[in-house]
DNA sequence: CAAAGAACCTGGCGGC
DNA sequence: TGCCGCCAGGTTCTTT
């Protein structure tokens, strides 16, 4: 799925190409674009210069210089690509941004989860203003993990997967998280203690990390700007390992249900 | 208000 | 071949 490593991979990929330049023309296909205003989109992207490429969360938001912000959710299958760089043709496009030398498709969306707002009001889109701290943010550290969770009487894999506490993390890092941590995903986030804490913290960074490095997951839909695959999904320890033995131990790897997500994990290793 | 569960949405897959 | 139900995990609503 696409989460926090994935976004952060096609912001950093984006920017270069699109930052400082005008969008000549929104191409919505027949059919496509779901119910988005066609007429008003169309009003304040064509002849906009894109200003700013950021990434909340799971989201992406591009800002332009006529005042507005297009704000991406890729939810699970959406793609974003680059003319520029992508060999081929995209077999979904719901919407395109043509600039002077390039396209920007932006397919398989979920177009419940594309907006186009103005950026003053950016600050109180419910979808941006409820979401948590940034797991990357210099600011977290382990000292206000312990904070969050201390009162927090839910399960730790509920906690990880809520956007109001940690911005960006999903379904599938959650259980990569949870075992490199050693930490049962049914566990009372309270419960957790000092050291526990710490473990959590660390890993909950270095997880991210590590799907940032490889390029991020390309288990479903995500691809990069250039239609390229991730391989984070090539080295998952928990995810899809139902039955097969612990890369630490060797217990076979057990599927649960947690928050009515699949949930992955090593009943040895995990407590 | 927090937490849990159900519901909704999309696409993919297996069974018939 | 299509249809259907189910699953997946993203969000949001409803209930407790």
């Amino acid at each position: 799925m696409p989460e926090l490593p994935e976004l952060e991979i096609l912001k950093r990929e984006l920017r270069p190409y699109v930052l400082g330049r005008q969008v000549k023309e929104l191409v919505v296909p027949e059919g496509k674009g779901g119910d988005c205003a066609v007429g008003e989109w169309k009003e304040a992207l064509e002849g906009a210069t894109i200003t700013g490429v950021e990434r909340r969360g799971k989201m992406l938001v591009l800002h332009v210089d006529s005042g507005f912000s297009l704000i991406v959710h890729l939810m699970m299958v959406g793609q974003l690509l680059l003319r520029s760089v992508y060999n081929g043709v995209p077999n979904d496009v719901q919407l395109m941004l043509v600039f002077e030398d390039d396209q920007l498709f932006l397919g398989q969306v979920h177009l419940k989860f594309l907006r186009l707002v103005p950026t003053a009001d950016l600050d109180q889109m419910p979808q941006l203003s409820e979401l948590g701290r940034d797991p990357l943010g210099e600011a977290f550290g382990p000292e206000i993990l312990g904070e969050m969770l201390a009162q927090r009487r839910g399960k730790i894999k509920s906690f990880l997967l809520d956007q109001r506490h940690l911005a960006g993390i999903g379904n599938t890092y959650s259980d990569e998280i949870l075992f490199e941590a050693r930490i049962s995903p049914t566990r009372v986030a309270s419960s957790l203690n000092a050291d526990e804490v710490r473990r959590l913290h660390g890993s909950v960074v270095r997880t991210l990390q590590r799907g940032l490095e490889l390029g991020g997951s390309s288990e479903m839909a995500f691809v990069h700007l250039d239609g390229s695959k991730g391989i984070f999904q090539e080295q998952f320890r928990v995810k899809g390992r139902k039955g097969k033995p612990c890369l630490v131990c060797g217990t076979p790897i057990e599927k649960t249900s947690v928050g009515g997500r699949g949930t992955y994990f090593c009943p040895s290793c995990q407590e």
